[in-house]
RNA sequence: GGAGAGAUGGCUGAGCUGGUCUAAGGCGCACGACUGGAAAUCGUGUAACGUAGAAAUACGUUCUGGGGUUCGAAUCCCCAUCUCUCCGCCA
């Protein structure tokens, strides 16, 4: 979401970054916005000159019938109707015109930050940093639901009859450990200077079409029948969404925020053979951060938040790297993402287990998130999110890389607290 | 779920028998005066968004949101959302 001032003064920008986005079909739509922005201001020209006549006369009218001069306050009400029509006319011409500019702009890339590599789809994602060593045990690491299994702590045959396939019962340990996960990296975040907050698991469809696109909203959200509500796929949704329509005071920023919630998602579309047990599955739970902060200040909140992901995961023992998006595989709404992927020592690859991203002003700009500055001057905030952690799907890199070749699994130092002080745990 | 009352600039709060509402009054905030400095006091100014303009400014839109009646809506009508009170239900 641009601001129309920037399509108007700097077409040739922005379809420079449409090209960078390889969206080349998006390319007309600048000129044509253009042309319609053109047309719109030029009918609200217009009807503003008509309505301002409008109401010039109906003043006069209202003091025509104080002294009582009923005739030519008839006679006046006569001229205000002749306009009435060509004013209809204009603001229907307007809500049309209104209509078209922003179905444009919803689908208008984002500009794309300088640094972000150009690339068209996902294979061309650039490693950036490795962190921590890539180990290949040498006896065999089975796939995480055999784990799971073995130390009774995954039941997706009951799942499936309770609520099919992409729900999973977790039982003792596993279970325990999941918990575990998940309050440490709360206090992780707290210590860190973040306030924890638990938001609201469903929210309306106009918090979710501010966050994210339509495509996004249809592939992912569950909606609730009869209620103008969704379930969240993400706590970000709720957590942008709880400003919506603000103006926040400059001194109040940055506002730093980690939330906890449960994450439904629909996954429409293919399930890879990687995908079986607990990787890919409609209900999952997260901690997660965000920040809404200045413009000049969003670069250096970028760095600090997916480092924050980085520096959890190594504390509990599991090899990571950073993947940054290239330009192709970016959403449309982001400025620059990367992804956090752990070390799969059964795949020998990394795989996603967090999302880092910078959204500019376009989720501000949607929803409305302005900040007052010292000054008195009104500007958009930027926002952006990164996961904490997610399990069940971060349990997988946790159980392979603290596999022990005797099949118990090692609990790292920082996690033993959460776990009542057990330090394996072992198949009977 | 049932019944009733409400939603007004940053906050509080009047207006709600439709027409100087160009939204009173108060609080807060900003600037100025007074002061050695401050408090108190006094004065002035204090919403957002859009269009035009170099700017001053002008015009338009907005009184929770959407629709309607009217020459004209904060005010009347309809729908939605939210809040409060009472009843019911419930962890």
């Amino acid at each position: 979401m641009l601001e129309i001032k920037l399509v108007r003064e700097n077409p040739e920008l922005v379809k420079a970054n449409i090209k960078k986005k390889f969206q080349d079909a998006k390319l007309p739509l600048v000129d044509e916005v253009i042309r319609l922005d053109a047309e719109h201001r030029a009918a609200v020209g217009e009807a503003d000159t008509l309505r301002a006549e409008r109401n010039r006369l109906s003043k006069s009218i209202g003091a025509l019938m104080g002294q009582g001069k009923k005739a030519e306050a008839e006679e006046m009400k006569q001229t205000v109707n002749r306009q009435a029509e060509r004013l209809k006319a204009l603001e229907a011409l307007e809500a049309t015109q209104e209509e078209q500019i922003k179905k444009i702009m919803m689908t208008l890339p984002n500009i794309i930050d300088d640094s972000v590599p150009i690339g068209k789809d996902d294979s061309e994602n650039v490693e950036v940093q490795r962190f921590g060593e890539p180990v290949v045990p040498d006896f065999e690491i089975p796939y995480h639901t055999e784990i799971m299994e073995s130390l009774h702590g995954l039941d997706l045959d009951s799942a499936r009859r309770v609520a099919g396939n992409g729900f999973y019962y977790l039982m003792g340990d596993i279970a325990r450990l999941h918990s575990a996960v998940i309050s440490y990296a709360r206090d992780f975040m707290i210590d860190r200077g973040f306030t924890y907050c638990v938001p609201p698991f469903m929210i309306r469809a106009s918090v979710v079409t501010g966050v994210m696109s339509f495509a996004e909203m249809d592939a992912m959200m569950y909606k609730i029948e009869g209620e103008d509500l969704y379930l969240i796929g993400t706590s970000e949704h709720s957590m942008i969404g709880k400003f919506i329509d603000q103006i926040l005071e400059e001194k109040e920023l940055p506002q730093t925020l980690t939330s906890y919630s449960p994450c439904f998602r629909k996954e429409k579309g293919a399930h890879g053979v990687e995908e079986r047990g607990v990787y890919r599955i409609h209900q999952f739970e997260k901690q997660e951060m965000i920040v809404v902060c200045k413009p000049q200040d969003s670069a250096m909140w970028f760095d600090k938040l997916w480092k924050n992901t980085v520096d959890l995961f190594r504390s509990m023992d599991i090899p990571v790297r950073t993947l940054e998006c290239c330009s192709g595989d970016l959403a449309d709404l982001k400025v620059k993402s990367v992804d956090v992927e752990a070390w799969s020592p059964r795949q020998k690859k990394y795989f996603e287990v967090g999302s880092c991203s910078n959204l500019g002003d376009a989720q501000a700009r949607r929803l409305k998130i302005r900040v007052s500055g010292e000054d008195g001057t009104k500007y958009l905030a930027h926002t952006l999110n990164n996961t904490v952690v997610a399990p069940p799907r971060m349990l997988i890199a946790f159980l392979e890389n603290n596999l022990q070749a005797d099949g118990s699994v090692r609990i790292p130092k920082t996690l033993q607290p959460y776990m009542g002080g057990k330090t394996e745990m072992r198949p009977e």
